[in-house]
DNA sequence: GTTTATATTGATAATACATATCAATTTCAC
DNA sequence: GTGAAATTGATATGTATTATCAATATAAAC
């Protein structure tokens, strides 16, 4: 099994384990965004809409708010991670690795985004926590600047 | 004179001549703003809101977008900087150095924000940029996490 | 100082993203 | 299978922000 099959097994292990804790249900709508979102959204950072218009087209008895519900409780559940670039729309990413986080570089010429991870700043963020007895949770790191690409012209 | 007499002093310098530089107008209204703004809310982190809110007790006249203008201005102009900190709210805050980024911390319990400047994490992030020929252009930190307050309740 | 071109203002309409509502339907524990 | 409870999709509502526009204020030209 690639890494790849491997780690959206485990997502999904997790996420079923979350919908039974809870006593919710699972359901048909749930599936079909699942296999979509962690299918072809790895390392992308999709917006609702996107990831509803792409869904409307091959399922489209699924709704708008159902996607929206739906993202919110891969979030809660702790399998995506939810983003905000400045664009006023909430992006969602599958979560790959939940021990190694990553941060975003965006571009603000052409709105590309790329993702780096730092041991030393990781290890920077615990120590100001610490030293200012902060119980740390979460935390976000963007970039904002010009690529390679765009740099030049 | 005190420091943040000196300070405010100096934004003023910087928004006047990017008023000029740009071909805007000053006006009362900016006047009344301004100084509400750098002498109210340094080191604060206002909502556009809460300083129309506060400014019409005292100047009725002036309205609603004129205020979310004016701090659009202040942006632009390098004086003061927009915040999002994930409730959906833009928030503003004078910009005291420039040289000195500082980020925050936010506790999810009570709201509070705290902030904190680091610099390892500066140097990290420049390295980080160079490293992807990314031209920095500007950065944003946050951790949120529970404040020593609310990590004993 | 007067004229004139242009920016600004405030009230409000419009937009955009997100959430709430609710009757119909589906899921699942029993 | 039955019934309680969650879910769904359509749509209404809420909330933050931006656009519109006639009236006004500003500043440059004269």
């Amino acid at each position: 099994m690639t890494p790849v099959a491997q780690m959206k097994m485990d997502r999904r292990k997790t996420f079923n384990e979350f919908i039974s804790r809870k006593r919710l249900k699972s359901t048909k709508q749930r599936d079909v965004i699942f296999e979509e979102f962690f299918g072809n959204y790895m390392g992308r950072h999709v917006t609702v809409e996107e990831l509803y218009e792409d869904i409307k087209r091959r399922y489209p008895y699924i709704g708008f708010a159902t996607v929206y519900r739906t993202l919110k409780l891969f979030r809660e559940s702790g399998i995506a991670s939810e983003r905000n670039f400045g664009d006023g729309k909430a992006r969602y990413e599958p979560i790959r690795d939940e021990r190694e986080h990553h941060h975003h570089m965006i571009c603000t010429e052409c709105g590309k985004i790329y993702e780096f991870a730092n041991n030393q700043v990781e290890s920077c963020l615990n120590q100001i926590a610490k030293l200012n007895e902060f119980k740390l949770e979460n935390h976000k790191l963007e970039i904002y600047g010009l690529c390679s690409s765009c740099r030049g012209s």
